[in-house]
Formats: structure tokens, sequence, C-alpha cells
DNA sequence: TCTGGGGTCCTAGGACCC
DNA sequence: TCTGGGGTCCTAGGACCC
């Protein structure tokens, strides 16, 4: 039996809060994004698509296209705040099988709540409608027996639409559609199947061919069930988990200039730091990221002993990745992630110790913690960095 | 004036253990 | 006789998405 999955995905979101704080924006060109020097556009509105500004553009491409743009700074308080209002929404009003799979976007398993209802898609743009009046907020809504269609039914049409993919019918919906529009395949993949014949989603559906299969490797199977209507529809219900937390920044200009790198490293480490204690998660590795001037991007790695989010113990092992692997070159953006993530207090986190300190006992590790011994500030020695 | 910042997932090789 | 076969963890890099 085929589940009922709706993808919900928010029109220009970012946009939109910013319309909603402020409405005399509503009709005029608008991009929300960097206005410095190496700004880029997050999200235009429709006023400036017209334009033909789009994500990804840099802002001052953005200008010359369309002088009187307006450029709001991202507010991200804002838009986690009508993202939560949103999400809400639909659990309290339609249904509570929801899965989020961004700021913007849920999947809905709504097989159960539209399976007496004898008009499902009059219920289903009724419920456009009220997002729209209640909330301000315009989507668009995929309606699809899988997660994978349901997500490219609700990319079909924008702003406001609802698209209905049917298995017997994906010949002349999905199908026709080029392959670079299917999700999951980028601007790296997309060429080399389009070099092997691959020119639509049905292509890849109806493919027989052994060079697409080996050029995919095992994703082929993924992409080929997606691509016939056999993917997913399990609509995972969960509150947010992080995996990983991060920080980066890039330079207003590129620089070699350590003590320019120390203090963005001090305060990349920071702020993730303090995101990790307040959403009470330590992490066991600790990576950086160098991405010089000619866009050369380097990660390097580190895997500690017992987890930490302590800021001084991140910065410490950043600068020391960071020296150890720095060629003397300019850098245009750095950044700090801490992975491998557990709940503070939790066993996981607890028995990590004994991993790594086998030479002790139990005791010893106990008293180890309840000293907190690995995170003094004694532990950094100042003399290992050049300038403090 | 080219190219932000937040992520997730996958692959592949090497280390290490049994 | 140069050296099997798993399994797991760590690390680096790449692809992709919003």
């Amino acid at each position: 039996m085929s589940k009922i999955i709706l993808h919900i995905d928010l029109n220009a979101f970012f946009a939109a809060c910013e319309e909603i704080k402020d409405p005399s924006l509503k009709g005029k060109p608008m991009i929300v994004g960097g206005g410095g020097r190496r700004g880029i556009v997050s999200t235009a509105n429709y006023a400036a698509r017209k334009y033909g500004i789009h994500s990804a553009m840099p802002t001052y491409k953005a200008i010359q296209l369309c002088p009187e743009l307006i450029i709001r700074e991202p507010d991200f308080k804002l838009y986690h705040h009508y993202s939560s209002l949103f999400f809400n929404y639909i659990k309290d009003n339609f249904s509570p099988l929801i899965e989020v799979a961004s700021v913007d976007e849920c999947y809905v398993d709504a097989s159960e709540v539209l399976q007496n209802d004898p008009a499902p898609l009059k219920t289903i743009l009724n419920l456009q409608q009220t997002l729209l009046k209640e909330l301000g907020l315009s989507c668009s809504i995929g309606v699809a027996p899988t997660k994978f269609l349901a997500k490219m039914a609700s990319n079909f049409k924008k702003p406001l639409g609802m698209t209905v993919y049917r298995r017997r019918e994906l010949k002349n919906t999905l199908w026709i559609l080029p392959i670079t529009e299917m999700y999951g395949i980028g601007k790296a993949t997309a060429p080399r199947l389009q070099a092997l014949g691959i020119k639509t989603i049905g292509d890849l559906a109806n493919n027989k061919s052994e060079d697409v299969k080996n050029m995919l490797g095992k994703s082929y199977f993924t992409f080929h069930d997606w691509a016939n209507g056999y993917g997913s529809d399990t609509v995972i219900v969960d509150e947010e988990d992080p995996k990983s937390i991060g920080n980066s920044q890039t330079f207003l200009f590129d620089t070699d200039d350590y003590d320019e790198i120390t203090a963005l490293f001090k305060e990349l480490s920071m702020s993730v730091s303090k995101r990790a204690e307040r959403e009470n998660k330590v992490g066991l590795t600790i990576q950086i990221v160098i991405r010089y001037y000619n866009f050369e991007t380097v990660n390097r790695s580190v895997t500690l002993t017992k987890p930490t989010n302590k800021q001084l113990t991140i910065f410490y092992e950043a600068m020391k990745l960071f020296d150890r692997n720095y060629k003397d070159e300019p850098i245009r953006l750095l950044g700090v992630t801490l992975q491998n993530l557990s709940d503070e207090g939790s066993l996981v986190e607890q028995l990590s110790l004994f991993d790594d300190f086998t030479t002790k006992s139990k005791t010893e590790v106990i008293m180890d913690l309840l000293n907190e011994e690995y995170d003094k500030p004694a532990f950094i020695k100042l003399s290992d960095m050049k300038k403090e």
C-alpha cells in the first residue's frame, strides 16, 4: 500500500521573514546576504529574481543587475523563530508525523490523515492557504508515494505550487526532467552522466549500461530506485540532534599574518564552544579547515582521548593542527568544527575515558573527571604558540 | 572585486587487532 | 616461498544540499 508523503518547502524563506518583519519591503527587489566585499546572495525575493538574481551569486553582481537592490544582512534568530512556528503549526494542525529536513522544509507522512478524506488535495491546498494566512509564509508542496518524489514534486512549481507525482505517471512527469534537476546529482556528477548519454531522469531510470553503473558505484542503486519511484517512504520523526558544530569565516582580505590567523581561530573556537555548551554537546574530534587564496581547501582533524567543548582545548588543538599543516601562503578562510558529538555527562561520554586510559583505574579516571584535570588552562603551553 | 556559512554523507587507505 | 582475512577506527577529501 503506497503512502502519501508530502514535502513542504517554504518559498524564498529568509527573504519572506524579512518581509514579515518589514512589510515595506514587499514587492521591492531585495536580497538576504552579505553586503560586504566578499558577500554573496543567500536568498533573493521574487522581485529580485526577475532581474536574474539568484542564490550564491556575489552581491556585487546582483547590484550590477539591479542598482536599487535592497540588501539585508541575515538574521538567523528571526529565521529560526519562524521556522519553529512553521513546524509546530503543521504538527498541531495537520500531522505530528513530520521529518525536519532543513530550516525551511519538511516531509510529512499524511497517509493516515488523508486516508478517509474524500478530497485530499483540497485539504492540502487548504493547509497551504492557512499557512500563508496565519504565518504569512508561502510554501510549495509536493505529494507523492516516496520522499524523493515528494521533494522533486515540491520543486516543480514555485511559489505556492502544489504538484502530485503518481508512480504510474512518472513517464510524463519526472522522467522528462533534465538529469541536472535530480536531487543528489550535482555539478560534478551531472556532466559525467551526460557524457554517458544520460540526459534526463528517465534515461537514468531506464538505464541498462554497465558504464553508468560503474561510474555511480553503490549510489547507482539508490538513484535508480529513486528515479523509478521506489525510494524511502519512511518519515523519521526526531528532534534535531546535530552531528557536528562548526564555525568558519572568510577574511575580508586574504592574509598570512599569524596574529590575524590566531585571532580568528580564537574567535571561531569560542563560538563553537559556546554553541556546544548551549546544546549540551561535547565532541571527541576537532577539525580545522584552511582555504587558501586560490580556493584550495585543506581539512585536518584530530581525535582526542576525552570529548570536550572547552574553548581553550578547542583553540589549542586547532592551533596545533594549523601549525603542523600551514604552507606559507595567503589564506582566504578558516574554520573550526567539533565532531563525534555526544551529550555532555552521558554514559557514552564517561565511558570513552576508559578506552585510552587503560593504565588508570576506574577510580582514578573518576577522580580526574571530578577535578576536570584535562581542561585546565595549564594544559596549554603558551610557548607553543608564536604569540598569545 | 568571482566564489558565504551551515551542515550531512560517502569513499578509500592505513593502522591496528584478532 | 615476502606476507590471509575480517572488523573497526581514524583521517582526508569530495560531493551535495540549503
